[in-house]
DNA sequence: CGCTACACCAACCAACTAGTTGGATGTCAA
DNA sequence: TTGACATCCAACTAGTTGGTTGGTGTAGCG
């Protein structure tokens, strides 16, 4: 009945395949990924994905939620310092950007803002951050959750434009990250529309 | 020796395809993009496109270099008021999205942070942008701009991510352009590191 | 009128792709 | 040993795609 003992290695396989199809994934989309390459990155017969995942959109999809899975892991909740959740999250992003490429990929290919089955992980996520920055969040809450993460996702998903825009300095992702940082505090310092004051 | 006339209607049959490029661009992508329904889209055979602009990938150049030249064209630099500077560019955005949809498949589909042949135009506009706000601009007044636009690009370029965030709230993208605009107003108020006060 | 440039149309091609199939080999557990 | 599963391998299919070509129609110019 049960089959506990993985036969072969697997999961080895498994991981040797989610491994390479991220970088596949990463680098060209969902649309320009190709599957014997991905086979080939991961040294594996093409013939696995199907056996593992189904097909190519079902691999993309675990890529993704393993890749979110490990960034909620290791990035605490705004709480009460989003100066420092700001640095920390784009440092991650800054440290990843096959992630950031994924999440890219994925907002271009899944049109329209209804919500897809399966992302209730996702909602319970964000609604956490949002709880985490006041004990009675509204809209405007969430808004400014949303710009945060906004300011950190940013640099690393328009890294040309950083690049235009700051020649040489792009390179410093140090200062970046700062930069964002301290642009997160000094707007946090001000209190934004509906957050404290005029509560109506 | 010059041509001024064209002859039949080559200046209709190049904007009905930029017209229909640009919508299947923004939906598919680069590589996604079919030549094929381009041209069914602008009532044109399919062999004009090559006559005109070579191939899909010039085409793609086309269409994007014209769309932001009507950014450019339509939107002040951020100079002294730049809450207002976010405001108007977010507005731009949510009434275009194609073009926040083309400026996402491009940058990532043109890996690398190398600069293109042909982005002297951009340098120029961004280096614009930077001058305005400040007489000595420095890498941060320029990192400023950059996360200002930012601020004003994000929503668009992750509707589904507001939805998750903001619910059915998301659907008001008036607040969230004032939003962002507050956001920034803050930001600003305080002074960033670098900007005006603590040089050195 | 002839010349040129543009547009239309349809067929064509060579290359490529997601996904399938069938069989061979190896490995664990009973 | 037998059965169940995982892997590898190679060939196959059925459909698509960017780009080309050749032939026809037509509008303006000199």
């Amino acid at each position: 009945m049960a089959r506990m003992p993985p036969k072969v290695s697997t999961t080895a396989t498994r991981a040797a395949l989610l491994a390479a199809a991220r970088g596949e994934f990463a680098d060209y989309g969902i649309a320009g990924a190709r599957v014997d390459r991905i086979a080939e990155r991961a040294g594996v017969n093409k013939e696995r994905i199907y056996g593992h995942f189904g097909n190519k959109e079902k691999l993309f999809d675990a890529v993704i939620t393993e890749a979110l899975d490990d960034l909620t892991a290791q990035i605490a909740l705004p709480g009460s310092d989003p100066a420092d959740y700001v640095a920390k999250l784009t440092a991650y992003y800054q440290a990843h950007p096959e992630l950031v490429r994924l999440l890219m990929w994925e907002a271009l290919s899944y049109r329209g803002q209804q919500l897809l089955p399966g992302q209730e992980a996702r909602v319970e996520r964000c609604a956490r951050k949002t709880a985490s920055m006041s004990e009675r969040p509204t809209a405007a809450t969430a808004r400014t959750v949303f710009l945060l993460t906004g300011l950190a996702l940013f640099p690393s998903m328009m890294p040309q434009l950083a690049r235009i825009f700051l020649g040489e300095a792009a390179g410093d992702q140090e200062a970046m990250r700062e930069h964002a940082a301290a642009f997160a505090a000094a707007a946090m310092r001000d209190g934004l529309p509906g957050e404290s004051p005029s509560g109506g």
